[in-house]
DNA sequence: CAATAATTTGACCAACTGGTCAAAGGCAGG
DNA sequence: CCTGCCTTTGACCAGTTGGTCAAATTATTG
């Protein structure tokens, strides 16, 4: 019933979403035109309004999305695993999210620098309370004598913010890098710091 | 003779300046309109123009300013210093400019996303070879045996990424941590990360 | 293959955008 | 108080933008 039919209109909804992401990541949603979107879709702009009502729907649609794969890596850490192998698989998990999918990455920081105003509800109530839990299964930890005494929220914005760093500031790390390929280095890297930060 | 006269000239040009920082490092450059920026300023859009030739003039005045004040930190680095202290310094002031002018990063962040455009040939030129001073001063304690083993430039990374995600993903942040003041506990924590990864 | 439904498009529109310009208003020194 | 310069503005313009619509084209199906 809810599903869309033909494949036809999954072939070109594809490539408006990839069109969209390709667009909406690099500008912005106010800085990115629908004669653009419909350009990198191959379509033209009332075509592709016929896909999706608005420009606003397009955006709506990535991010909704987005999130959904977003918080995914979150929520599989696994509180009766090793806590140091738990915590770098989820910062591994986050690079390599960042190295495959670095536009996503950008679209979401886009759309938080320019305060979330469509995702705010998101940050403070999903993301917030799986932030809760987690902090909560690595204060268990600490308390275990586990892991070193860490502040858990912090940790998490330190995983977050390096690994999405390659993404959204990749123009500037392979500026810096030249012809060295950042996510060999950055993989070790995040390795060694999470290490020298947690292992007792 | 280079020299802007007038106070009402200076005012002015400060309230567009400000204005500017404001809209643009929320909107990003094509995202932001001159009437908004006219706006913030308390003056007509033709007023506006009075100052600064076009909207263009303006972000790149903006930009101008703030890479002078973006890697000034970055030279302050003593190598004769002690390196775990130079470093935490380095963070510190890093982390005290996050908190101050949160605008700024945002600035930045937008422009970097986007591709920096416009800042490409600094990144390449004066920031690289910023960086690799900086490295080199590391690479020297890493083999004097006085911090540990470290890649320099994921490091520099780490710390510009740490530091700005407070300001950048500030919405973010808050809506997680609720009231509790975001760089108390940043301070802290990028203190002992430094320290865990850093000391012998 | 006819008829019906799905898809595509050219032409168009009103609102907004960056920018111009001539004229008016304000302010200093003589 | 008057002259000349700095400042401000209302009216305006051409190009762009998100979005509409009726008509044409292309699938799909009985």
């Amino acid at each position: 019933m809810a599903k869309t039919n033909t494949r036809i209109q999954k072939k070109n909804q594809a490539a408006i979403m990839d069109a969209g992401l390709a667009v909406f990541s690099q500008f912005g949603f106010r800085g990115s035109t629908l004669d653009q979107v419909a350009e990198a879709a191959g379509l033209s702009k009332p075509n592709l309004l016929y896909y999706f009502r608005s420009k606003d729907a397009i955006y709506t649609a990535l991010l909704a999305k987005l999130l959904e794969n977003w918080l995914e890596p979150l929520r599989e850490i696994n509180a009766e695993g090793d806590p140091v192998q738990e915590l770098l698989g989820y910062a591994n998990r986050k690079l390599d999210m960042s190295q495959h999918y670095p536009r996503e990455s950008r679209l979401f920081a886009n759309e938080i620098i320019q305060g979330a105003p469509r995702i705010a509800d998101v940050l403070q109530g999903e993301l917030r309370g799986l932030v809760d839990e987690i902090s909560q299964v690595i204060n268990d930890w600490v308390a275990a004598g586990r892991i070193k005494s860490v502040d858990p929220r912090h940790l998490i914005f330190s995983i977050w913010a390096l690994t999405q760093h390659y993404a959204d500031f990749d123009v500037q790390v392979r500026a810096i890098l030249g012809d060295v390929d950042p996510f060999d280095g950055a993989q070790a890297y995040l390795e060694a710091m999470l290490r020298g930060l947690l292992e007792v």
